[in-house]
DNA sequence: ATGATTTATGCTCCATATGAGCATTACCTG
DNA sequence: CAGGTAATGCTCATATGGAGCATAAATCAT
């Protein structure tokens, strides 16, 4: 069972996809290419080393900066994906990467977008956005009644939950299932909707690998203090704030948000302040990478037995 | 781009590798070939139409076992990891596998092997192995003398965290860093090591990726109900937390663990009870899948602003 | 300059969750 | 019946997370 030969090679390419991902103030970004349409991508070259390692090269080359972090996000190879019958199998191994500034828009569309463009819908910061309720609510309903009775109830319910309907609590990290809802109800673009829903699609599966990404970073900024790669070397606690902010999609207590931070000693002053606040000036802070190595992971969960 | 190796594309091929866990009493187990070197892994056909349902419909084939619950790991095309020279670049996706029960042996060696087997240092159930402070903690040491003086307080330092060395609290999640500690320290047979560490060695990378498993795994049963697909139809709370010991590779404390499972509403009574617990009768309980739609996430970590 | 507006920052309060034990109850075995 | 093993019920101290109140220090419109 093991030793059958690997598939017919000739027939199988292999593609990856980069999601790059940078915060300006409040907007959330991501870098586009042919008119916003289509994630950067490219064939996975025999010569590098590694996934990994290959990516990062061709990034830097196309983008000219630097690269704080990248991860892995998914593999897929899904049939229907290829377009071209009869091309090669492609296998898409999708990261995910964060990068400190916006390159200067140096001739004409850096590409960078707002990621709410594709997924209006993630966006809660002044409260739900009215388009749950007024575009996608109906819809979903009416696709849920589409099913006989059991399953028309379930997909109410998944709608409900996913989308935090009637009085639900909205949770943010659900944005592939969200995204994935409409899919199956058919009502974005990708899907063939005849009158899809607001949201701009994208080419092939890419707004799927979009929403895969920012579910990831909404989950890992809580537990890993990733944020501070999307941040210059120092900034008031307040641009963190909004940082973290962009990506939730959700408004933080800033009062608690401090004492979060300060308390878990993830930054430091810088000794210096800065008056472009608008209002009384607020120090500056940095980073303090050297608490990374010991703030490896947190998270316990279970009522484990101290030693 | 360059390509360093001027390789046609058809020297590219995709291999799926799969992680198979169960739990046997106290035992966290997993799937293995070759006695016990290898895990399961097979080619990925371009019949099939997704991964998953690939790695599906070979798994079950192959063990004749239904197969709970699956996700994807990791995917990766180290140019070292070809063997033979000449032959194809081999992309290896691995998932990590739950299932219910253990197949009974049919003929010969069904190839469940316990996982701290292959990483000893792992089992912290009866206080912290002694092999940590008597075979790797020494052994380690030297490794960070070798560097010149900064590396080495650094190695030191990666090494006391990662191992719980010098009074430090172990963290069972870091089990990839360890084994890559380890790897990187040249102390396992895989990284050629002259005497190995204490722990069995596995072809390739494998025994890599059963630590990239197990972690997984460590971290997500804290925070999503997927002990329960390790476990038959009714059960124990004890048995519950058995299972759940032998992953985490901790104890637990008894009572905080029922008040925990029970207060999220995660099981039910089935009625009946069980006696052959040694002690006083249990009641068995069921897992509430009804539950699992609602339990979407949980986890916040931020301090967000209610609705 | 003066009061309104904005943002930064310091603190308090309270509801829950979590970590540790103590105490009892109910079976089985020799 | 004594002793052992588990199952269960409860209590208590502390840590953590969610909300607000209050004050300080700038800018801005009038």
């Amino acid at each position: 069972m093991d030793t059958a030969f690997p598939v017919a090679a000739h027939s199988l390419a292999a593609e990856l996809i980069a999601v790059l991902v940078a915060v300006d103030g409040g907007s959330p970004r991501v870098l586009t290419l042919q008119d916003g349409r289509a994630l950067p991508s490219g064939p996975f070259e025999l010569g590098h080393r590694s996934l990994q390692s290959g990516l990062r090269a061709w990034v830097e080359e196309q983008t000219h900066h630097p690269l704080g972090y990248l991860e892995q996000l998914y593999t897929f190879a899904d049939r229907d994906r290829t377009n071209a019958a009869g091309g090669p199998r492609v296998i898409s191994i999708s990261y995910l990467g964060l990068t400190r500034e916006i390159p200067a828009s140096g001739d004409h569309d850096p590409g960078w977008r707002n990621w709410y463009r594709y997924l209006p819908w993630e966006d809660h910061r002044a409260g739900p956005p009215g388009l749950i309720e007024h575009a996608l609510a109906p819809r979903l309903a009416e696709w849920a009644e589409l099913a006989p009775g059991p399953i028309a109830q379930e997909r109410q319910q998944r709608a409900a939950i996913t989308f935090g309907l009637n009085g639900r609590t909205w949770n943010e990290e659900l944005v592939l299932q969200r995204y994935e809802l409409l899919y199956e109800a058919s009502l974005v673009a990708e899907a063939a909707a005849k009158t899809p829903v607001p949201g701009q699609a994208m080419l092939l599966d890419h707004r799927r690998i979009l929403a895969t990404a920012i579910a990831r970073l909404r989950a890992k900024i809580k537990y890993r203090p990733i944020v501070f790669e999307l941040m210059p070397p120092s900034f008031t606690l307040l641009r963190l704030q909004r940082a973290v902010e962009a990506i939730a999609g959700r408004l933080v207590h800033k009062q608690n948000f401090r004492r979060l931070i300060e308390q878990q000693e993830l930054v430091e002053e810088t000794g210096e302040t800065t008056q472009d606040t608008g209002g009384r000036p607020a120090k500056l802070f940095r980073f303090r990478r050297e608490i990374m190595a010991e703030r490896a992971v947190a998270g316990t969960k279970l009522p484990l037995i101290r030693a």
